[in-house]
DNA sequence: GACTAGACAGGAATGATTCCTACATAGCAT
DNA sequence: ATGCTATGTAGGAATCATTCCTGTCTAGTC
């Protein structure tokens, strides 16, 4: 389901951001791609078309694009950031071994209320669940929590 | 609600975590203190009764704490690593604005399910919902999402 | 009281992200 | 079309939370 240039295009000009050849490329590998990639990842995917495309761009671009509600940051824990293109509400599973982060489009999930009583005087706007465990590939696997200390 | 030296050399006892004065420090600042402090705030509260401790021994430590179950991470967006001693099951809500970090225990929000059909293969531990929007101090404020681009 | 695995302090290194600046260009007005 | 101006881009420097390194130090054990 590769978006069209077309179409990227005009959810530009819907939301306002200025079209540029590099916007362009870095939203269309972004969308196109359901791994939830990071900043470097997508740096690397465009500059093979954009060979003098900066990490800087990329940055600002997706710092443009989110402002503007194309794009979504997902931080697993305290790891490197990483985007989705997919701005409709949905919820992650993350696999605690590989990082490998999965959509979860689950309407059962979009209806959670929290009382109003615990919210105290919180102006509550959406969440965000992130399911964590282990993915298909990883179920034997441990994970890695080894850090250096002494 | 103080913890008391007595309860915290228990805890350890019982997780098998070694027993120095700079970890009981750390883990009584960290428990004791709700609103999620980073490490650098820890740091800072408890040099003032150990003034020989350093940043590392504040990273070592809650590393050894969160490995023993007795502290977990509460990661939000991309910003500075938060700490929270309270490892019961429990939820938060977050001021997109000041970045106040609030707890939500609520019974109702921890028997959510993800149908299998969706898990594709995935072994699901658990799962953390993060409540955005903006707390009472800072309704009328504006996120301020500037950065600088050009 | 000594042994030893592990913890501590101090400081260097890392690396994702942000900041800076000169140049280029998209969108708009003439 | 042509020029203007606000904004984007490329490249590189700077930041800073965190991790890594190393030489003491000490908690737990016998
Ligand atoms: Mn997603
Ligand atoms: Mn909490
Ligand atoms: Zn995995
Ligand atoms: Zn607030």
């Amino acid at each position: 389901m590769k978006l069209s240039p077309w179409e990227i295009e005009a959810r530009f000009r819907r939301h306002a951001v200025r079209l540029t050849r590099q916007r362009v490329a870095i939203y269309a590998a972004l969308v196109n791609d359901a791994s939830h990639p990071t900043a470097d990842e997508l740096y690397r995917t465009v500059k093979r078309q954009h060979p003098m495309m900066s990490r800087n761009t990329v940055y600002c671009t997706l710092g443009a694009l989110r402002q503007a509600g194309l794009v979504q940051e997902v931080n697993v824990g305290h790891e490197v950031a990483r985007f989705d293109g997919n701005v409709t509400v949905h919820h992650h599973l993350i696999c605690r071994v590989c990082g490998r982060i999965v959509d979860v489009m689950d309407e059962e999930l979009n209806r959670l209320a929290i009382s109003s009583r615990q919210a105290e005087g919180f102006h509550v706007l959406g969440y965000r669940i992130e399911f964590y465990g282990y993915c298909a590939d990883c179920q034997q696997a441990r994970p890695d929590v080894l850090e250096h200390c002494g």
